[in-house]
RNA sequence: GGGUAGGUAGCGAAGCGGUCAAACGCAGCAGACUGUAAAUCUGUCGACAUAUGUCUUCGGAGGUUCGAAUCCUCCCCUACCCA
């Protein structure tokens, strides 16, 4: 194995970090690593209840991904055991317990998701459950009493979670333990996660020194902010691009970000643009809108494709920006020569009742072809040549009679 | 084991015998505005029907009452404090 050397990979691998613990001991186990031809292993763990991965996990993974191409080894942990036992993260409520095929089937979804960063033929993924899930009750007796009570409230939200008299289970006090003993189990010379993994991370080193190993390495990476510019990205706050969303989606709420995000955004979740001529922050200053649709296509692009990310553009262009019909809309057929029109929002799915959908009648929300309804006993005719009809900005249909009724 | 405070619509949180489908905030939905699906402003926000109507909701089960989210009994659950 060849590996660019050390100045190279400490450039690339402290690049966008926030803490490397410590840049001197990586060094030495990069060079430990060019020396021995034996790439470094690098972890990351994965939670498994949640499959459902956003932009800003893809910062981590990112920088995981410039460890494979730098020739270095990739260890997702799926989090299977520490997922049975319960959240460790606080405050939300206790999530329902998975199965362990449940957890199974959710790492293999998170590694397929993943995947779409990282190189997946080179990526290793493990189970934690299969070694914690060995343990003796003596074993976990044994681990917890190399770390103490205070130490572990030293633990940001463990903090202030108990200054606020809220609730700390026992359990949420195995969970940095728990993860520490996979950096045991796997002996990896670094691990990875945002700044809110810091401590879980310090814990897995002070563990392997514990257990007479050579110490990980640990690298934070920032949180991404949402599109709201003000939380850190994440599902529940309604904030998040998802890997899955589609090429329209993402392009409209990667374009909603501040423009104080524009560049943050670009560094974190676009790959190194070398040789750019004009610095991004002047570009910012200069056109913000042509910016932030670059950057905006660009994460289309990292997830589907170039195409698709200029045709995401022209559907925003066309159906936000100047309010008109998206090109290309599936055609309903209904078996009906008409219908009224509240039945017919609801058949359509463009109201979840028919309250609801008299409701956006009356706000003037509903239009059909060049018409806007007004009446909620409204009667819609259901010709052979699609209607389009509009169910608040952006929600479109076409509606047309089942084609055998006019044979 | 003892004490205290609680369990209300998707979430947070008022209400404490009728005027409660239930204040208010957030989220959601809609409208206006905007370079933007952001921000801001306005409206809306259980379901069914639409003329002032009906039905199901306030941890669970009973009870008091013409009438309960509101009072009583028992039960379940949660948090904190003291041991």
């Amino acid at each position: 194995m060849h590996f660019p050397s050390v100045k190279e990979q400490l450039d690339i691998i402290v690049n966008n970090t926030v803490e490397v613990l410590s840049v001197e001991e990586l060094e030495k186990k990069i060079q430990k690593s060019i020396k021995t031809g034996k790439p470094m292993k690098v972890k990351l763990g994965a939670d498994p209840s949640r499959p459902d991965l956003h932009l800003g996990h893809s910062v981590v993974l990112r920088k995981l991904r410039e460890f494979q191409d730098l020739g270095h080894e990739a260890i997702l942990i799926i989090g299977d055991f520490t997922a049975m036992i319960g959240d460790p993260s606080g405050k939300s409520k206790t999530r329902p317990q998975l199965t362990a095929e449940e957890a199974k089937e959710n790492g293999r979804s998170y590694f397929d998701q993943a995947s779409k960063i990282l190189d997946p033929e080179k990526t290793t993924i493990c189970y934690n459950a299969d070694w914690l899930g060995k343990m003796t009750f003596a074993d976990v007796i044994r681990l917890s009493s190399h770390y103490t009570v205070a130490r572990m409230l030293e633990r940001d939200d463990f903090e202030k979670r108990y200054r606020s008299q809220a609730p700390i289970s026992i359990h949420e006090f195995l969970y940095p333990l728990a993860q520490g003993m996979d950096s045991v189990h796997l002996k990896n010379d670094i691990e990875l996660g945002g700044t809110d993994q810091k401590f879980n991370l310090l814990v897995g080193r002070d563990l392997q020194r514990e257990y007479g190993i050579e110490p990980q390495v640990c690298i934070t990476m920032p949180l991404l902010v949402g599109t709201d510019g003000v939380e850190k990205m994440s599902k529940s706050m309604g904030n998040a691009i998802s890997f899955n969303d589609t090429p329209e989606d993402m392009y409209g709420r990667a374009l909603s970000i501040p423009d104080t995000l524009i560049e943050t955004w670009w560094n974190l979740l676009l790959p190194n643009h070398s040789g750019c001529e004009t610095p991004l922050s002047d570009r910012v200053a200069a056109d913000p809108r042509e910016t932030k649709r670059e950057l905006a296509r660009e994460v289309v692009a990292q997830y589907y494709s170039a195409g698709a990310a200029v045709k995401a553009q022209e559907h925003f262009d066309r159906v936000i920006v100047q309010k008109q019909a998206p090109a290309d809309i599936p055609t309903t057929e209904i078996d009906a020569a008409s219908m009224q029109i509240v039945d017919l929002l609801l058949e359509l799915g463009a109201a979840p009742s028919k309250t609801e959908a008299r409701r956006m009648i009356q706000q003037g929300a509903v239009q059909a072809g060049d018409t806007k309804i007004t009446d909620i006993a409204a009667v819609i005719e259901l010709e052979e040549t699609p209607m389009i009809l509009r169910a608040g900005k952006r929600k479109f249909f076409k509606v047309a009679g089942t084609k055998k009724r006019f044979e």
